[in-house]
DNA sequence: TTGAAAGCGGTACCAG
DNA sequence: CTGGTACCGCTTTCAA
């Protein structure tokens, strides 16, 4: 592999304006600057990242710690998250907690002197240790959010309140929301972000589920127990197999029942042609935490952030009036 | 952060120590090992990955590329991949290649001096591509085998000729296979496993589809069309959508049809509680690619190895006889 | 604007 | 078994 040292000898220059040429370009003359890139191009020559880590401190790396890549929400996440880790320059090394708040504390410590900074989707730590983290190295997290930490969250609540609205008005006066994963930091607010928009309904709050299609077809039973005639699905795989069962059962939507979704995820082949859901930037989330994460590194700020992102209700055809009262 | 100069102060040893009795015990006496070693914990000290990489050319960083996250398979592969990396106290860098082989390869190019070495699932390049890869860097491939290339490859193939056994010994004798993605290096083998096994049968293969819901939604026509009394999908989520639409275009199974999937991915939140299934090692497929690369990286060596992976059919309700023929 | 030299924090060789 | 020392490849003062 070719070294600096190697194209300032072909260049006719020393290694320091080589090294200056290629990352400080405006202190050498455009000259030297222009046969040094040359040079480089010409032997091939790609920094060697280890060797600018030691002196700069710097690795180039950040971490994205995911809690499951078994729920399609993070593909797209993690893929816009990689797309603007890429523009920066650097690389991300995605990391999954497997749900276990112990695990997530130790991946922060083994990776704390090895990147640059944190991201961390729905963190389970605790907010304590979240701020401390946040002290040690720039984080952000997403779809969570601390005192003193950046964060990135969809709004998927008023999103819910939105949901809330639309059933209301075609009619529904009992709405069963099923909820998400134990321990979901977002489930509550979701859940108050639907009670809020629809004070005239009961809602019955089922679950917690987790984000499976499993978990859906079993959720049939309560909810058709639970006299509603609308559900919301926390996530699309719970829908998916709510819709399956609810089919196999003979109940029809939406004449029998509304159904409708808190997070459509046809980035993730998930696609439910006809189902009412909240159309969540997954991707723009992902690359949003990245970006705000890079800031933080590069300007070397603490300074807490925080973004909002909206959703958008797609109403379909899995909503409509609810039937007629049996007489 | 502690250095290694300041554990050797501390311990009253010189760093050369302290770097022997941190990285090869057996090179220290006992004494001095155990006492280096208290000391390094007292000042919390950890060894500085730079550094380290500088000077033995050894970054701990290895790079998995998946074509897409989207694909539920690819998550206990990732997860399993990522627990041997663990094991062997390195980072996993995950790439997503998005489908374009363009991207893979200047991934390929942007990584190949920041990692050890390179895992890659279902790459979709060429095969001399590959094989010149794997001569400046270790290479496993998962899911394609090329020659010189080690790779760990699921032995859906033959897994698919058990399950035309299953659905031929049913009585089966047209089935329709629902192949899989565009350019798949594993399709042709999985149809041609299927073939084989079932010579009695007509086999039909219908696609290519992609792994999504959706596109499982609109091959019901085409599976009802065909008059094919079983179907084999390619992949889970495509099984699902077809499930779903079916039942509720009033097809029953498998009294109607007979359902069966190439994988069976309980592991990533898609159970389906019923569906006739090979049950593919996702996870260890990931391990393994993930410690065979381990190896190659630690031995130096560049020899290929192949390993191949057996998938177990879990017969279940949704495959039967089929119809009697309509007299 | 450019060059020389001093490290960044480890590892490994060579003596002892 | 242990200490001294050179050096990995790059960035960054400091002088010229």
């Amino acid at each position: 592999m070719a070294r600096l040292e190697d194209v300032a000898r072909e260049a006719g220059v020393s290694a320091s304006t080589v090294s200056r040429a290629l990352s400080r370009p405006d202190m050498v003359s455009e000259a030297t600057r222009s046969r040094v890139v040359a040079v480089a191009e010409a032997l091939g020559y790609r920094h060697n990242a280890a060797a600018r880590a030691l002196v700069t401190g710097r690795t180039g790396l950040l971490a994205f710690s995911v809690p499951s890549l078994a729920n399609p929400f993070y593909a797209p996440v993690i893929a816009g998250a990689q797309e603007a880790a890429e523009e920066a320059g650097c690389e991300l090394i995605v990391v999954v907690t497997n749900g276990s708040p112990a695990r997530e504390q130790a991946l922060f410590d083994r990776l704390a002197e090895r990147v640059d900074g944190f991201a961390a989707a729905a963190p389970l730590s605790l907010s304590p240790l979240l701020t401390d983290v946040a002290r040690r190295l720039p984080l952000v997290t997403l779809n969570r959010r601390v005192r003193g930490v950046s964060s990135v969250v969809i709004d998927t609540p008023s999103g819910l309140g939105e949901l809330g609205v639309h059933l209301a008005g075609l009619g529904h006066r009992r709405i069963a929301y099923l909820g998400g994963p134990e321990g979901s930091w977002l489930d509550p607010r979701r859940l108050r972000g639907l009670r809020e928009a629809a004070p005239d309904c009961e809602v019955r709050a089922l679950g917690p589920y987790p984000p499976e299609f499993e978990a859906g077809s079993r959720a049939a039973q309560a909810v058709i127990d639970s006299g509603c005639t609308a559900v919301v699905a926390y996530s699309s795989t719970l829908l998916l197999g709510l819709l399956h069962r609810m089919t196999m059962l003979g109940v029809t939507t939406p004449q029998d029942v509304s159904l409708a979704c808190a997070d459509d995820l046809s980035a993730a082949g998930l696609t439910m042609p006809d189902v009412t859901a909240l159309h969540v930037p997954a991707e723009e989330a992902g690359r949003r935490t990245v970006e705000r994460l890079v800031h933080l590194v590069s300007t070397g700020s603490h300074e807490a952030g925080h973004r909002l992102l909206r959703v958008e209700l797609r109403a379909r055809a899995s909503t409509g009036r609810p039937p007629a009262p049996r007489g």
